[in-house]
DNA sequence: TATCACTTTGTAATTATTACTAATATGTAT
DNA sequence: ATACATATTAGTAATAATTACAAAGTGATA
C-alpha cells in the first residue's frame, strides 16, 4: 500500500507532520471521521494541533482527491480514505454507524449522464444494520 | 395530484395553513429549496411566520415521508417533495443548482443488502450541468 | 365557556464551519 | 549557515445552520 507520505507527495501537497497524521488517522479509521473525532484523537500525540488545522486539512486533501467527504447525516461532514475501491454507505437508524457497502452499480462508470458531465458519484442508505437488526425485533420479514 | 391537503390528512397531519403552505412550495419549487430558502419566500405571504416553524414543519414532514431530506453540499439540509418517482441528483459545480436526474439502479428496488436493512436509498452526483458545459469550454473531451 | 393538546412564534443556546491574523516552520538562493 | 520569501499552523473571533426552550395562540371538545 501506498504510504500516506507518498500520497501527498504525488498529490503535490507538503508532506508536513500534521497532514501525515490526518492523513494517516483518516486512512485507519474505519468509522467515517468527523473533523472533531479527527481533532479529538490527534490532540492526544499532538498537544499543540488546532481544529481549524484539521479543516485546512481536510479541505486540502478532499481538493486533491485523497479523501472523499462524506455528507450523509446533514449536519457534520466525515471523511472516507479514497485509496480503496468505491463503495456506498449504510448509515444505520439504531447505533449510528456508518457502514461501508460494496457496491456494483452500472452507474459509477458513466462519465456523463442526460447531457451533465459527471466528476463524482456518491451514494448512501439508510436502514438498520446487520448487527443492530440481531439484537431486535427489526427484521424485514 | 393529490392536494397538499390532502397528503397531510393521509399522513395523520393536521393540515394548517403554515403547513399546506410550506409542503405546497416545496412541491412546487423545483430548486430543492433550503429552510431559509423557504423561509424567505413564505415570509411574503405570510408575515408572522417563523423560521423555527419551518424547520418544525420540515421535520414533521421527512418523518412522516411527505418530503425527503437532501444532503448534497454538506453545508445546508434542503427537502425534495416525495410524490415522484424515485431519482438522484447532480450538483452543479459551476451553477450551483441541484437537478434531477432519472436513474434506474437495479440497487433501488433492493430491501436488504449484505444483511442490512435499507429504508431509504440516496444517490448524488457532483459534475458540471449541461447548461454550463455549453457556455464554457468544460467539455468532457 | 373552560379545558386540553397541539401549533406557532421569538429568543437564546448550540454546533459546525469559515475568516482572519499572528506566529512558526520550511525551502531556496546566497 | 544566513536571510528572505512563502507556506503552514494555531488561536480567536465571526458566521451560518440548527436546536432548545418557553410563552402565546389556535382549535376541538366536554
Amino acid at each position: 500500500m501506498q504510504s500516506a507520505k507518498e500520497v501527498l507527495k504525488a498529490k503535490g501537497i507538503r508532506p508536513t507532520f500534521q497532514r501525515l497524521k490526518i492523513l494517516e488517522f483518516i486512512r485507519d479509521c474505519k468509522e467515517h471521521p468527523t473533523v472533531d473525532d479527527i481533532y479529538r484523537k490527534l490532540i492526544k500525540g499532538i498537544p499543540t494541533i488546532s481544529k481549524t488545522t484539521v479543516y485546512n486539512t481536510a479541505k486540502t486533501l478532499v481538493e486533491s482527491g485523497a479523501i472523499n467527504q462524506v455528507n450523509v447525516t446533514g449536519t457534520e461532514t466525515r471523511f472516507d480514505f479514497a485509496g480503496e475501491p468505491p463503495h456506498h454507505h449504510l448509515v444505520c437508524d439504531k447505533c449510528g454507524r456508518i457502514i461501508d457497502i460494496a457496491i456494483d452499480c452500472p452507474y459509477l462508470s458513466r462519465r456523463e449522464m442526460e447531457g451533465h458531465l459527471i466528476i463524482e458519484k456518491h451514494g448512501y442508505f439508510r436502514g438498520i444494520c446487520s448487527d443492530c437488526r440481531g439484537k431486535t425485533e427489526n427484521r424485514a420479514d
